[in-house]
DNA sequence: GGCAATTAATGCCTTGAGCGTATTAATCAA
DNA sequence: TTGATTAATACGCTCAAGGCATTAATTGCC
C-alpha cells in the first residue's frame, strides 16, 4: 500500500464518481478504476458498493476514509513540522545560567527568541557554570551563561561583560557605616566563599587579591547555594562578594558596600558545543549577538 | 511522497547503516541511498549527516523520523480496522426494543453478542414499536424488536416468540380475589390503554376480543408510558393490560390476572432494513437465531 | 419502447520510476 | 601502503501505473 492508494481512494470517496475523481487527481477515470480495484484486492475488503451508474462506501470503506484522511493529514503535517524544524522554527532548547546571568541578560534574550520563535520548546535550567559544562558533556545542555575560563575543547566561548562584585555585609557591622571600603579594609574578617572546586577561578582571584592588599583571607567555606548566603551574612558568620545585579535591596539586614580599587569581578559568557549545529541553537547566538551588540554598554 | 520513503528511511534511521537497512528491506544499497536522497530533495531538507563512513540524524531528521514511525503505525492499523470491519469485528450497533423485550429476550442475545464481538459499540435504546419504524427510516437504528405488524417494506421481520398479556387490576378490586378471570368478567371497567396510533394492532385486538365476549370496552386513553401503567391502576383510574413478562411482583398495590380463553397477545419479533448488509447486523442476526432456537421454548 | 446520456469496467499499449549490477571514491585501521 | 568498509555514481532493464479506445450496463427522456 502507498499514500498514492490513500490518496486516490480519498478522492473518490468524496466524490462518489470516478470520473470527477479521477479529474481531481488528474489522470484518466479507467486508470483510477483499476487502482481503487487494486486497493480493494489488496485489502480484500470491497470499499465500494458499485453499480454500472453509481457508487457507495461500504461500512469498511467508511472506516478506512477516516484513517485514510487522518494519514494524508499526518504526512502533510509531517512535512511542515520537518522543514520548519530543518529551518529552527521549531524544536527544543535546553538553556542554564547563573544566578546572576538570570538577572542580567537573559530575560531579554529569552523575551526576544521566544517572540521570534514561539514553537521552539525552552527549557531553563539554573545552573553553576561547573555543573553546565558536566551537562554539556551529557548533551544534557544547548546553550548556557556561565562564567569562564573553563578549561573544555568541546565548548565555544563567547564572552559577554564583565560583572564587578560587592561585598555583603551585616547590617550592624560597623564597616558598613563606612561607603567606599578598600580590600584591606577586611583583612581581620571571616570570609564567606564557595569551596575551590566549584569555582576555582574566582576563588584563586579573591585570594590572589587580599594578598596584593597585604593579608590572607580567614575563609569560612559554605557548600549551600546563593540564595542562603545573604542570610549567612545576616546572622553574623562572616562576609561575603556578591554579583553587583544580585544585591537583594528588600533585605535590610545586609548592606552592599562597593569596593575601592581592585575589586573582584567575573566575566559572564555565552557557551555553546562546537559540534551543535542545530539552527535553534544558531538562531538562539544570532540573537544573542544582536541583542548584545545593542544593550552591551547599558547592561555592562 | 509515498509510504515507501517513509518504510525507507525509517529502516535507514534505525540501523544507520544504508547496507544493512537495504538488506532488510531486500534491496540493494545503491537504490535506497538513491531514495533517500530523492526523499531530502523532496522534503528540502537534509535528513542525514554522511561521511563516507558513517550516518547520522540530523535534528529535522529525527523530527522526521518520529512522525514517520507513527504514520508507519497508523497505515497498519488502518488496514486492521478496514478488515476487522469489513469481517465485522469491529463498529458499530444500534439496538432498540419494546420494555417487554428488554425483560425477555434481549439480555441474553446481547449478553453473548458482547462476548463474541467485544470491540462493536453497543448502542441501546428503549422504543415502543412505532418509534423504532420512525428510527428505521430514518437511519437511526440498526436492529430492533418490535411487535409486528408493521406495514412497512423497508424492513424485514423475523417473528420470535408470542407474549400473553394479562390484566392489572388494583389490589382491592373485588375481582382480585377470583383467580381464572374470563374477559366478560371485565365488561363494566375501564380500561387504560394506549392510544389506538401507538399501537393500532393491540388496540383493534382489545376490541375485537372484547366484542367477540359481548361488550364494547369502556376505554380511559392514556398517552403516558407503561412505567405509568402500574400507578395509573393503583390508584384506580382503571384496569390494563401488561405483558406477562413485566408484572412487577414487587408492587402490592397491583395484582396480575391471566385471562381464560381469548386473551390479548402479541408476537415479538426481530426487524433489521432490507436494504442493510452491515456485517455486524449480520452476525447480531445469526446470534439471535442461535441462541432463539435453542431457547425458543423456555423464554415463549 | 427505443434512444441518448452517463458511468464504471476492460483491453491494449507506452512510459518512466525504481531497481539491480558494476564501479568509483573516500575513509579507516593496521 | 594496503585492504576493508561504505556511500555515491553510471548504466541499463523491468514492470507498475497511466493514457486511449472501447465496452457494458443503467438511467431518464421522448
Amino acid at each position: 500500500m502507498e499514500l498514492r492508494d490513500l490518496r486516490y481512494f480519498a478522492a473518490v470517496a468524496d466524490t462518489l464518481h470516478f470520473g470527477r475523481a479521477a479529474e481531481r487527481l488528474h489522470m484518466t477515470q479507467p486508470a483510477l478504476s483499476r487502482q481503487i480495484r487494486a486497493l480493494e484486492a489488496e485489502l480484500e475488503v470491497q470499499l465500494f458498493h458499485r453499480t454500472k451508474r453509481s457508487v457507495k462506501l461500504t461500512i469498511a470503506g467508511q472506516a478506512f476514509l477516516a484513517d485514510a484522511q487522518q494519514i494524508l493529514q499526518h504526512v502533510e503535517q509531517a512535512v511542515s513540522t520537518t522543514r520548519r524544524t530543518a529551518r529552527g522554527e521549531m524544536g527544543h532548547l535546553r538553556l542554564s545560567f547563573t544566578t546572576s546571568a538570570l538577572r542580567s541578560v537573559v530575560p531579554k534574550i529569552v523575551r526576544e527568541f521566544r517572540n521570534r520563535y514561539p514553537d521552539v520548546q525552552l527549557t531553563m535550567t539554573e545552573r553553576c557554570t561547573h555543573e553546565q559544562v558536566e551537562a554539556f558533556r551529557e548533551h544534557q545542555l544547548d546553550v548556557g551563561f556561565l562564567y569562564p575560563p573553563v578549561d573544555e575543547k568541546l565548548l565555544a566561548i563567547t564572552p559577554l561583560h564583565t560583572e564587578t562584585w560587592v561585598v555583603a555585609l551585616p547590617q550592624d557591622h560597623p564597616l558598613a557605616l563606612r561607603q567606599p571600603l578598600t580590600l584591606s579594609d577586611l583583612a581581620t574578617e571571616s570570609f564567606i566563599l564557595l569551596p575551590r572546586r566549584e569555582g576555582p577561578y574566582f576563588y584563586d582571584q579573591i585570594i590572589h587579591l587580599c594578598q596584593q592588599a597585604g593579608f590572607y583571607p580567614n575563609v569560612v567555606q559554605e557548600v549551600t547555594a546563593c540564595q542562603t548566603r545573604a542570610g549567612l551574612v545576616a546572622v553574623g558568620i562572616g562576609i561575603a562578594f556578591v554579583p553587583e545585579v544580585l544585591q537583594d535591596t528588600g533585605n535590610s539586614a545586609v548592606v552592599y558596600r562597593k569596593l575601592k580599587g581592585d575589586a573582584p569581578s567575573l566575566q559572564l559568557a555565552i557557551a555553546r558545543r562546537r559540534d551543535d549545529c542545530s539552527p535553534v541553537v544558531q538562531h538562539f547566538c544570532q540573537i544573542f549577538e544582536e541583542t548584545f551588540k545593542k544593550t552591551n554598554l547599558s547592561v555592562a
